[in-house]
DNA sequence: CTTGACCTTTGTGTAACCCATAGGTTTTAG
DNA sequence: CTAAAACCTATGGGTTACACAAAGGTCAAG
């Protein structure tokens, strides 16, 4: 099949198979006649594959040794929980920051309702934000 | 002062007095003789500012509207609400993903416990991935 | 006067795609 | 049968907020 109709059956767009197969984690055959990329029943599945893995956070480069582990007839399961395990506390440290920005955004918006709109002078650019503490050091 | 010491006396590094100068949001004058860029206390203030807006999620480019704005003498205060309400719901959206992803991280590797590494073959590229529900479609 | 510290500009890399362009190919409709 | 629509190719640029390296000029201290 070609680029288009495996996208629609794996549900991405053929922007993102081209890009998977540039970043080498499918590789089609050419037509030898027009040149056209050529996937096979296996790249779908591998396209499935890369969705999932997608889903569980790893990136396309470590998808890409996973698969040539698992193409290489390695077994890329020790590789697998060591990334998910390593990840994982750093999506939780994102979260903690994001959450943080969300409140610091709340307290402004909310302390904010009680300010007027300034207009900027010499030293101040605006009060909004000059009321909002400055990063500390704590040496 | 020169970019250094502005860079130490706001915390940052040169790099980033650097990219915040290519980018406008301080201006900067020449040394005449050797074409050092020279900072003022008014650029301290600024990059005070900059810090400040940077811990509320404003992004360099709003910043540097922001800044136009006032630098013309017109208000920004009605638009840095409008920004921060805007971009809130964002941020809360993108914790709700990341917490998603946490989840399905943690029930990934707690699942795994129970499962022994394999070896890839034909039809299986990795079990503990494969083991994971893939994209729902809801038509 | 020679280091070493500091400055300049320019270009590259990051993550995972999206989009535009120009040109060749295939399919479809009239 | 042919012309337009639809699809393919390769290439290059854009996204964010910097970090880093290279090549070369400038300045302070020994
Ligand atoms: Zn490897
Ligand atoms: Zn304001
Ligand atoms: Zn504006
Ligand atoms: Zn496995």
């Amino acid at each position: 099949m070609k680029v288009s109709e495996l996208a629609k059956r794996g549900g991405v767009t053929p922007e993102t198979v081209r890009h998977y197969t540039r970043e080498l984690l499918l590789a089609p055959t050419r037509h030898p006649e027009n040149g056209y990329q050529l996937y096979s029943a296996t790249d779908l599945e591998r396209l499935h594959f890369i969705q999932r893995a997608r889903k569980l956070g790893f990136s396309v480069a470590e998808i890409r040794d996973i698969l040539a582990h698992a193409d290489q007839g390695d077994s890329p399961c020790p590789m697998v929980r060591d990334l998910l395990a390593n990840r994982l506390p750093q999506i939780r440290a994102q979260i903690q920051e994001l959450e943080a920005l969300a409140q610091r955004m709340e307290q402004a918006l909310e302390s904010w309702q009680h300010m007027p709109d300034g207009t900027p002078d010499g030293h101040s650019l605006c009060r909004l934000i000059e009321s909002f503490p400055e990063e500390q050091e704590t040496p």
